[in-house]
DNA sequence: GTGAAAGCGCTAACAT
DNA sequence: ATGTTAGCGCTTTCAC
């Protein structure tokens, strides 16, 4: 009844491969063994087959719409080729930074990227546990916090383990975060080259690395310069809306102020607000920095003076760490800090004019 | 030499679970069979088990750090609970609300989500593949274009897809995407009802439905009001650079233009460009608005005036349908758009007041 | 250079 | 209610 298949190359590559080829119909059709499929097909195996019998089973391959189960080979092998990321919030521009430069490095050594959002530590553990049942190589966290659980938890499965922005530390795990101190001692200094003397720190939760190490490089930077260290307020969260309490906050303990370094970005956007509610003009009675030069300050109004971070060099660099760890499980972790760098703005002035309010 | 262990339950969960407990080993120490150990620990079957030996087996299972392993179970029951989302551009502010609102829908229905950025076709050709090999259930593309391979290639394989924020004209798939007709329909009726009347647009790559309807609402709505169709501009990408680029050619077909509805956020800072360029204030000389409200616009300066997407609900509802789809593959393709807002700021005003320039 | 056989860890008929 | 058996699709000894 069928019309013959002629041997002409068919129009579409075979017809539509409702249920994909298996190895096994491969060989068959090929007339080989399955085994010897599977090596004809791996590059890593294929030299171990007469040329001429890889060919054939190439085309056959290729005429079948063959692809190789990277399920069932996982299983076999071990090896998934799966990378998990953990961040606190998709939606937030670092994060979503961070994680397209984790996304191009793993794809460039052919890994696949699992992510999910660990919005509370509970969370987190589930997350880890369905992680390690799906079989992934490795982890990055981007979640981690002061005694992390969830850390603790990869180190109790033994699975290898990468942080990025955030860092532990115990050094127990390898990290790719900015040079925190030195990224604030950064603002801290270009507000001293425009005369400031009376500074304050609006610093980020105090169980975040990157928190307490900004906090740790504003006072350290202060001192160097023999000046008084000026008031310290942590916000609740990375948010504009903690962001403008604690700014209010500081503004109370310190009336002279005439400039604030925040922690990040969103926080000192939330300082503008709490310098409007006052009437005082930004940078004119006070000059504010942020950090990390997310996407749009530049065009915030006044725009904002801040110390860029490489976020997704971060990504890079903790995939890096991440595959290292993963080819050499015991080696010392390694810890990498990107240089991070002041982009002077508008919301930065000189201290010489006397404040009105 | 070791002494024995004593019977006292262990201090952690087992010894450092080095090597994962499988389903066999729990079987042996609880004495039964795999298949009953199985049975008992899968809630769907544990009730042909009874009682006390499940207890048992649960019992056991807890103590060796028992984890079910995803790999295996998918091999043999073709159930990945796995899906692939293909977005453009990771680092875009709007890809990431999309992304954060499939992630946190499909973790509801206990689904992984293996996500990866198709920069061009061939790369998300070859996305496709390995997404394929991997058995993800179904795939998100928030990538698609006009007559795109990606979308025809996951249709030869007959793979579950949606698609996100863009639509397929041919409505082939089902596809979550906002009312881009009407929401543009929204900020031409704003301006309008300041008094505008020389309206140009400044259109999105024509390639792209949110493009196309845009420009296709933009177009309607003018005509709807009785007014003569303003020039319509298409800018070559969603970015600043090419919004500044065709603004200037939408300024220079149309001297008289007060206002421009820009088919993005992106587009619409870029417009603020081209205008500061010529001197031309916003909102006193030309009004503008965009589309998205992506975080930070209403800080930039003026603050934007622009249409409201709800990003992470188009990523929830993409999901919706892409879980329907996977369920009754077969079933007619549903469109789902969901309902624009627009938010009035600082960026538009009355145009009663004549431009000096 | 190729084939045969075993098995990764799991689940789902099919017994009993 | 539980055990037996047979794979899912692949890779990898081990033979020849």
């Amino acid at each position: 009844m069928a019309p013959p298949d002629d041997a002409r190359p068919s129009r579409v590559p075979a017809q539509s491969p409702r249920t994909a080829a298996t190895l096994q119909q491969v060989a068959d059709a090929a007339g080989v063994h399955r085994s010897t499929a599977s090596r004809a097909l791996n590059p890593e195996t294929a030299h171990l087959i007469s040329p001429d019998v890889s060919a054939r089973v190439a085309e056959v391959a290729a005429r079948l719409g063959y692809r190789r189960d990277l399920l069932a080979a996982s299983l076999r092998t071990s090896r998934t080729r799966l990378v998990g990321v953990l961040v606190p919030d998709l939606a937030n521009t670092v994060f979503a930074l961070i994680l397209a430069g984790i996304e191009r490095t793993l794809a460039e050594h052919s890994y696949a990227v699992l992510v999910a959002e660990a919005r509370g530590a509970d969370e987190g553990l589930e997350l880890v546990e369905s992680l390690v049942s799906r079989r992934t190589e490795g982890l990055i966290l981007a979640t981690v916090r002061e005694d992390d659980p969830v850390l603790a938890r990869c180190l109790e499965h033994g699975l290898p383990t990468a942080l990025v922005n955030r860092a532990d530390p115990a050094r127990r795990v390898p990290a790719a975060t900015p040079d925190d101190r030195e990224g604030m001692a950064l603002a801290v200094r270009h507000l001293m080259g425009l005369g400031h003397r009376s500074i304050g720190h609006l610093a980020g939760p105090q169980d975040i690395s990157t928190g307490k190490l900004r906090a740790q490089g504003f006072r350290a930077a202060m001192r160097k310069a023999g000046l008084k260290v000026g008031p310290i307020e942590p916000a609740a969260a990375y948010t504009r809306e903690a962001g403008q309490t604690a700014a209010e906050r500081l503004l109370d303990r310190q009336a002279g102020l005439t400039a604030i370094a925040a922690a990040n970005d969103l926080l000192a956007l939330g300082a503008y607000g709490a310098l409007a509610a006052r009437g005082l003009a930004c940078p004119d009675a006070v000059s504010v920095t942020g950090h990390n030069d997310m996407p749009l300050v530049d065009m915030v109004h006044p725009p904002l003076t801040t110390v860029r971070i490489a976020h997704e060099q971060l990504g890079s660099e903790a995939v890096r760490l991440l595959l290292e760890r993963i080819a050499r499980p015991e080696a010392p972790a390694t810890q990498v800090r990107t240089v991070p760098a002041l982009i002077p703005r508008g919301s930065t002035a000189p201290a010489n004019r006397r404040r009105e309010g």
